[in-house]
DNA sequence: TGTATATTCAACCATCTGGTTGACGATCCT
DNA sequence: AGGATCGTCAACCAGATGGTTGAATATACA
């Protein structure tokens, strides 16, 4: 899903949203408690929350008053599968990574181990 | 270090570039033969273009009248590496990722955008 | 009930983004 | 030199983005 892609990388792309997620992999936060350490209002925080709960990135759960913010590193899966493919080679090396692609591809037919 | 991040994040966002970034996964290609499958003028590819190289995702190289276009897949390492710190993903599923290439090219090719 | 806390909504604003067109510089080929 | 090709620059535009403030909603607690 390429829309997928477009908004888990644009929310990447901001330094604060950066720091949240990375704040949150340290445990679940309110959302109160994620904005204390940043300059900006609380309504801010809201819609950086909003767009990495949109991008799929964490999930609101509300318990009470307090809604919890917690990680969902799944999101993070298909861009960083996306991501890993250009890194694993040099460009010099395309045939090469071809002839892996199709190796990868014949184990399958074959019925070795299958990832979904 | 974080202000690449931001570069190469907000590059990826765009899936015009990340098209662009799968052509030249495949060869090197010049300005004007990047730009020939998709439906926008040549000076928005060199502004895209532009923008990934700025991010460090690609290099140009002028050679004659011709610039060419070279995938840099350091920078997406990079971006890449920061990424694993928020979860087990996953080994590289290599057949997940043809599909996500196969995706974006045929999206330009049909001309059908998936945008939400 | 009334008040404090937690979070979002609505409106607004400045700046960034992705696209356009037309003109321009650079290079190749006769 | 003249003309075609390759690519960028400059100016412009509509819509998205990231921030603000003030009001509103939802829940907890005394």
């Amino acid at each position: 899903m390429a829309a997928n892609l477009d908004s888990v990388f644009s929310a990447l792309a901001d330094p604060t949203r950066r720091t949240i997620l990375a704040m949150l992999l340290e445990d679940d936060m309110a959302v109160t408690d994620v904005a204390q350490p940043f300059q900006m209002s609380l309504t801010a925080i809201s819609k950086h929350l909003g767009i990495l709960a949109e991008a799929g990135l964490i999930s609101r759960e509300r318990r009470g008053r307090v809604i919890w913010c917690k990680l969902e590193p799944d999101a993070m899966r298909n861009a960083s599968v996306w991501m890993q493919g250009f890194g694993q080679f040099e460009p010099i090396d395309l045939d090469a990574f071809e002839r892996f692609l199709e190796d990868e591809l014949a184990e399958e037919d074959t019925g070795t181990e299958t990832q979904s």
